[in-house]
RNA sequence: GGAGGAAUGGGUGAGUGGCUGAAACCACCGGUUUGCUAAACCGACGUACGGGUAUAACCUGUACCGCGGGUUCGAAUCCCGCUUCCUCCGCCA
């Protein structure tokens, strides 16, 4: 077998600027936005250096357009000449074009490294938080949006964590997971196997209830992809990777979902596409483990429904509610306490401009887990990725993407698991049943 | 894995060295005609990056005919490498 070597790799794309320019014009506000993100003045010269590198490039531009101009009329002369048989003076203007060659090829040089120093560069900045994100540094500093009023769960005090109902009840098995894999990749077996069969499906149906397209990405990405929704060269350590062809394992399907459209120019009565698609979810989680990410609050791979979708930048901030209101709407049906955060400027990730976290609360941990995060990426993603529209006047603007979970699995699974335990066995909320096929595991 | 063929604008497809950013047709858009629809006719119809005091449609330069390189004063057109797709054979869920 020949193994397909990624030319890519060395190549990066050299292609629109669209970022310099808003950088170019709006650049208080990005240096605002960047300070949200408590970038340090040292930090913030990154900005600085783009603009100058930009004026360097523009100079070059121009000085390289002028001379193959000049080429190009000088050519044409000479086919003229050639065709009138005025060979002598054919050979002479020949000289004259050949003598730029060297200063061409030179500039050519100059522009193609710098484009390459400042695209490096520009790919360090990260997204510019919305108006309502608030200050912060930690998690702690998260707003919280949307409480929960009611009661919890009331549970025995010999309550048991999902790990060792999972034991009590044979739904999944980590030891097992270790063998085959090693840790992070729990076994789900019997009930807990159906159990998320049963939520699979059910995310799925409310996402194209909902109007959502059903998508079946592939599991496997190459580079531009993972460079479109921000993954490279960002987050390359949280992905699996296939280096022998230059793939690497979804850490989410917005990553496949979304450079669907990646090059594209869509139609304007093409929007809103709204897509929805499950995928298993692949995450290294480099750090620390310990007590917190035990059982299924943190593993390798999780099973996930997501959405996306591509919108009017006039609808992004709408959309990102509509997307709320279904999350929202899915943990009703589940009957799980939740709270929505508003995440402040140091929790929010990297190529998001605002960022709904949902948590559910886990009664018997008596910890709230995070199981969806719902985000506007604004212009972030579809200017990495080409990903534009045609607007009313006819002009090619670029599209805002948004997506969230809808939902994330093993967490919900851990809640579902804790809240609903009882001296019978664990039951099954009614929105499950017809999925699930049992009302209780016992 | 072996052998052959192909890659041009939203689509079909012409184009084998200069007058081709690219014929023609279709689709889309604007208009005329029409009681409405259809048809017919007319017109416009790529993207990016520069420049012109130009962050609304103006003028202008450059680049782009799968990707990268080469030959040439000049390349969609010739040469080399790569990728992808199709056909046939082999293998296989």
């Amino acid at each position: 077998m020949k193994f397909a070597l990624s030319c890519s790799t060395f190549l990066i794309k050299i292609e629109k600027m669209l970022q310099v320019k808003v950088i170019r014009e709006e650049q208080k506000r990005i240096l605002n936005g960047l300070r949200k993100r408590n970038w340090s003045a040292k930090q913030l010269k990154v900005i600085e250096d783009i603009l100058l590198l930009d004026d360097r490039r523009r100079s070059n531009q121009t000085e390289l357009d002028n001379i193959l101009a000049e080429n190009n009329r000088l050519s044409k002369q000479i086919g003229q000449l050639m065709g009138q048989g005025k060979k002598a003076e054919a050979e002479d203007l020949k000289l004259l074009v050949a003598a730029q060659k060297e200063k061409v090829k030179s500039l050519e040089e100059q522009q193609r490294s710098i484009e390459l120093d400042l695209e490096n560069l520009l790919y360090t900045v990260p997204n510019i938080p919305h108006k309502s994100v608030p200050r912060g540094k930690t998690p702690e500093d998260n707003q919280l949006a949307k409480d929960w009023k009611k009661p919890f769960p009331s549970l025995p005090d010999d309550a048991l964590a999902h790990w060792d109902l999972a034991k009590k009840y044979q739904l999944f098995d980590f030891e097992l997971g270790v063998k085959l894999t090693g840790a992070g990749f729990p076994v789900y077996r019997g009930k807990g196997a159906r159990l998320q069969r049963a939520l699979v499906q059910f995310f799925l149906d409310e996402a194209v209830k909902a109007g959502f397209e059903e998508i079946n990405p592939p599991l496997l990405v190459n580079e531009d992809t993972a460079r479109g929704t921000g993954q490279l060269p960002d987050k390359e350590a949280q992905m699996y990777t296939c280096e022998r062809d230059g793939l690497f394992l979804i850490p989410t399907a917005e990553v496949p979902v979304t450079n669907i459209y990646r090059d594209e120019i869509v139609a304007l009565k093409d929007l809103p596409i709204k897509m929805t698609a499950y995928t298993p979810c692949f995450r290294r989680e480099a750090g620390a483990w310990g007590a917190h990410v035990r059982g299924l609050n943190r593993v390798h791979q999780f099973e996930k429904i997501e959405i996306v979708q591509i919108v009017h930048p006039d609808q992004s901030y709408k959309t990102l509610q509509a997307m709320v209101r279904h999350v929202s709407g899915l943990l009703h049906k589940l009957e799980l306490p939740y709270r929505i955060l508003r995440l402040c400027g140091g929790d929010m990730g990297f190529a998001s401009a605002l960022t709904f976290d949902f948590e559910v609360f886990s009664a018997a941990q008596k910890r709230w887990l995070e199981v969806s995060s719902v985000s506007n990426f604004e212009t972030f993603q579809t200017n990495r990725m080409k990903l534009r529209f045609r607007d009313e006047n006819g002009k090619v603007e670029l599209a805002h993407t948004l997506n969230g979970s809808a939902l994330a699995l093993a967490r919900i699974v851990a809640a579902l698991l804790e809240n609903n335990q009882t001296a019978e066995g664990i039951r099954i909320p009614k929105a499950l049943h017809k999925y699930t096929g049992f009302k209780m595991i016992d």
